[in-house]
RNA sequence: GGCCAGUUGGUGAAGUGGCUUAACACACCGCCCUUUCACGGCGGCAUUCACGGGUCCGAAUCCCGUACUGGUCACCA
């Protein structure tokens, strides 16, 4: 009996031949260098930190080259997926501003000539793929069972030799056609396998992007193609799917650094062109017992990316911690270049690092801080708005109702060459104004006024200012220099230098009573220039708070 | 256990045989600036690149060995 004969019956249901797919999704007519790459995730219903490093970089640079960045959903495994799996990947991606060009786009809509792009969807290709495999007698239907499997393994565990199913321990390989027929015929169950032409002792070179070469056995394994479910394995998939579609580059976690010998030889046999491969380090965690480990979503909130989502951390922010671990050049790029964006940074494989980078949260908040003030008053206004619709609805409301007022807040010591930094994300910015609304001025509030402790003596300092010298429409040299007359008019010395050399000579300085005002307005020491607050808080509402001391 | 990879300060890292008495950034600590807090400026923070050998006039950089860490060895992806 032929391999052909026996290949019509294992696939009853195949009517096409594999050139039937090589014409239906020919090559692509890209520019000479263009990139095309996926993100292939498994609908798990949230795409984690390093999977969304993959993401990024394998969207990045075909936009860099005029290529096509797709998504691929792989749900060749029923136990993965959860409801509304793909939903969540795709609002994560649109969350962080990565485009899809092509691929799935939403819960039920794919776009694209090279679909479909849901591997569940794809089952006659495989077949078809797989069925001309046995034609050319390089795959075969493996009859046994998981205790077979179990056994040999066992064996082999016990004799000290790899495991797996290769060589003589393909038992099915050295069936012979009638054989297996005959055992389809009876309804056994069987999957199918690879009839792996490698040599163990041979070497194969993986010329990976970012690690360079790498030297592996070639793969001898028989490994398993179609799962007894019809569906195929990860490995063949992989290989069908990433040939028809035309992607040129594989980006991928370094967990695959070792089934890449088994995808190349899957390639050769099926006469297909392999792509590039990148394999990226993985984000790493380090543990309460200083041990690392890989971030994870259960264990490590900031894993998730919807963590960055709900926290109002602009996606930009992310984006380009992301970039400062992808490429350590980066960030003195960014420093040199503060008006150009992460697009016009050109992305360079070679700069990768090798090992998995530790996730470093304070790192990232710190570039966030850094976005933040860089950005206009009314930018920060309108994406904090976003975000407080989304997560706030009591502060959304406050700016909303006072809009001009909260972007004259936000622009206190902004727009210009040296801004604050005291924004790390949108969540952070009501802790840092609140006091600027009366609508969270209430209550029992506290004070703290510093130096000065003397009810009495705060009392005098403020009814004095309010009394003597406050004025709204003061400029700011004409407000600080009536500061320095109440320090002087009240015994604090108005000059700082002469107040160092001589600090036992007065009562305190301009800055202990600058504090004590500062205080008495917003409770807090630490808040921005105080000209600028007492100026948007207008004239009234000073009053009124001086007069809760007075 | 087999195979593969990695190992430079608290962290991310630069570095590909002499320009390295190891860049830069985050964190931390000082000082300065300053009406507070920030910002900013200056300085400190690895005499040493996991360890041991070797090659070389010369090694973090090349070679060998050891240790440790990570990945992988499924009808999971």
């Amino acid at each position: 009996m032929t391999n052909k004969e026996l290949a019509d019956i294992m696939f009853p249901d195949v009517v096409h031949d594999v050139s039937y797919y090589e014409n239906l999704y020919p090559e692509r007519n890209l520019p000479e260098g263009a990139v095309v790459s996926r993100f292939a995730p498994s609908p798990t219903g949230f795409v984690h930190m390093g999977s969304l490093l993959a993401a990024f970089i394998a969207s990045k640079v075909p936009k860099e080259t005029n290529g096509v960045f797709y998504l691929r959903i792989e749900d060749t495994d029923g136990k993965r997926s959860v409801e509304n799996g793909v939903q969540g990947i795709i609002d994560d991606l649109r969350n962080f501003d990565i485009e899809i060009d092509e691929g799935v786009i939403s819960e039920t809509e794919q776009k694209g000539a090279y679909g479909p792009y849901i591997q569940s969807e794809r089952k006659e290709i495989y077949h078809t793929y797989a069925k001309h495999l046995v034609e050319e007698g390089l795959a075969y239907p493996c009859f046994c069972t998981q205790e077979e499997i179990d056994d040999v393994r066992k064996m082999q565990e016990l004799n000290k030799e790899r495991i797996g199913i290769y060589g003589s321990y393909a038992k099915c390989r050295f069936l012979t056609n009638e054989e297996r027929v005959e055992k389809i015929k009876n309804g056994e169950p069987y999957i199918v396998r690879l009839k792996s032409p490698g040599d163990f002792n041979k070497k194969i070179i993986l010329n990976d992007l970012v690690r360079g070469k790498i030297e592996f056995p070639e793969n001898d394994m028989d490994v398993v193609l179609i799962k007894s479910d019809g569906l195929p394995l990860y490995h063949f998939a992989h290989v069908i799917d990433d040939h028809l579609m035309r992607t040129t580059h594989i980006l991928r976690g370094e967990e695959w650094i070792s089934s890449t010998p088994v995808h190349l030889q899957l390639f050769q046999v099926l006469g297909f062109q392999a792509p590039k491969y990148a394999h990226l380090g993985v984000i790493m965690k380090i543990d309460e017992d200083g041990t690392r480990r890989k971030l994870s979503k259960r264990k490590d909130p900031e894993a998730a990316v919807s963590f960055y989502h709900e926290k109002g951390i602009p996606v930009e922010a992310v984006k380009l911690y992301l970039m400062t671990i992808a490429n350590s050049n980066f960030e003195g790029w960014w420093d040199q270049n503060p008006t150009l964006g992460i697009d016009d940074f050109k992305f360079d494989f070679k700069k990768m690092s090798l090992s998995g980078s530790l996730f470093d949260l304070e790192k990232l908040l710190n570039i966030s801080r850094s976005y933040i003030s860089r950005l206009t008053a009314k930018e920060v206004y309108e994406k904090a708005f976003v975000w407080a619709k989304e997560f706030d609805l009591e502060f959304a409301s406050i700016l909303e109702q006072y809009k001009d007022y909260s972007i004259s807040v936000f622009n206190i010591e902004r727009e210009q060459k040296k801004p604050r930094k005291d924004f790390e994300s949108f969540s952070t910015i009501k802790k840092n104004i609140w006091y600027m609304y009366d609508e969270y001025f209430t209550g029992d509030l506290t004070y703290d006024f510093g130096k000065i402790t003397d009810k009495e003596e705060i009392k005098t300092i403020l009814s004095t200012y309010l009394n003597q010298y406050f004025n709204e429409n003061d400029d700011k040299d004409t407000w600080f220099s009536k500061i320095k007359e109440l320090s002087t008019e009240l015994g604090y010395c108005s000059d700082m230098k002469e107040y160092k050399l001589n600090p036992d000579a007065y009562k305190g300085s301009v800055a202990d009573v600058s504090t004590v005002i500062r205080v008495a307005v917003t409770t807090s020491s630490m808040t921005p220039d105080l000209y600028e607050i007492l100026k948007l808080l207008g004239k009234s509402r000073v009053e009124k708070r001086l007069q809760r001391f007075i």
